[in-house]
DNA sequence: CCTGATTTCCCATGATATCCCATATCTGTC
DNA sequence: GACAGATATGGGATATCATGGGAAATCAGG
């Protein structure tokens, strides 16, 4: 799992270090995939490992061929998503690419956040006021893993 | 997988370079295959590798063969789908025929978008008006992959 | 058979991406 | 606190890719 919040930098080649923590995650594989979100309320790019792009490709081919969301889903995300190779010698860097730094406005410092399946990758003036948001937010949400836990309790305890 | 959106362009002897990812994608193979997308609401080209073809082949003669829809998707896929064969010297290129450039109005800078297990090929000018759409709806289709993936989450889980 | 058009093969070049190495910094263990 | 290993960072060398152009082979028509 991609978890916590680390802080990172794009240096003058656009490189940026993908942290230790995130590519132990990726279990050794040379590659991480990272795509402009397709959430509008965020300006950010998100990434994760090849199995999380496999299960999207699946998830989207199950759809109607010809639904107009399916193919919204096939563009946002397989056709936007990229595959970074880390740098071979350079300690899990990969390059940011012009159009996705200036997708999520970042020109140096970075605030990788780990979500669980995938990570974000923000840029800290971005990040902080989206972080103010959700810490107040999140606040108010307690109650629906509480409930959610206590479900899961009942069910999930018993059945396993 | 073919991934992301590249930029290329059609030169004065009607060659364009494959981009070397989905080269990579193809496996060194020297033969990539491309048709007239059949989805009436795309003017693009689509493109693929051999088992693609092979794949829809496999597919369409699983249908009745009295089924009009089978001849239809006989004529309009492999009947339109050419083989072109790489540039043997020249880094990936194929030379596009006029019917092709011509379906898809495609003159001189083109997109190819990746999108999965196919990629297309768009003009420029008709790709963006195209995107524009697809990312507005792709925001509002995320519920449908979110929906997808804790449910496989929750079967994956279990039997693994 | 000849000629012109078309297709395929081949080569060179500049820009960019990738590879590689060294150093600085951080983290964990004793 | 000292030390070793891991990680992050900076810079340069090399390989790859995209592009343009010409030569050679093949095809089509008279």
């Amino acid at each position: 799992m991609f978890l916590s919040t680390y802080d990172s930098k794009v240096d003058g080649k656009s490189r940026v270090s993908v942290p230790a923590a995130f590519r132990k995650v990726l279990g050794g594989d040379d590659s991480v995939f990272i795509w402009p979100s397709i959430d509008k309320t965020k300006r950010c790019l998100e990434g994760g490992g090849r199995d999380l792009i496999v299960n999207y490709q699946k998830a989207i081919s199950r759809l109607k061929p010809m639904d107009p969301r399916r193919r919204a889903l096939e563009y946002g995300l397989l056709g936007q998503c990229k595959e970074f190779t880390f740098d071979a010698g350079g300690g899990g860097r990969i390059v940011l690419h012009k159009d996705f730094k200036e997708f999520a406005d970042i020109t140096d410092d970075v605030k990788f956040v780990g979500l669980g399946d995938r990570f974000e990758i923000w840029s800290v003036k971005d990040h902080e006021s989206m972080a103010r948001d959700m810490v107040d937010l999140a606040g108010e949400s307690l109650d629906l893993i509480d409930t959610f836990n206590s479900v899961m309790h009942d069910f999930g305890e018993v059945s396993s």
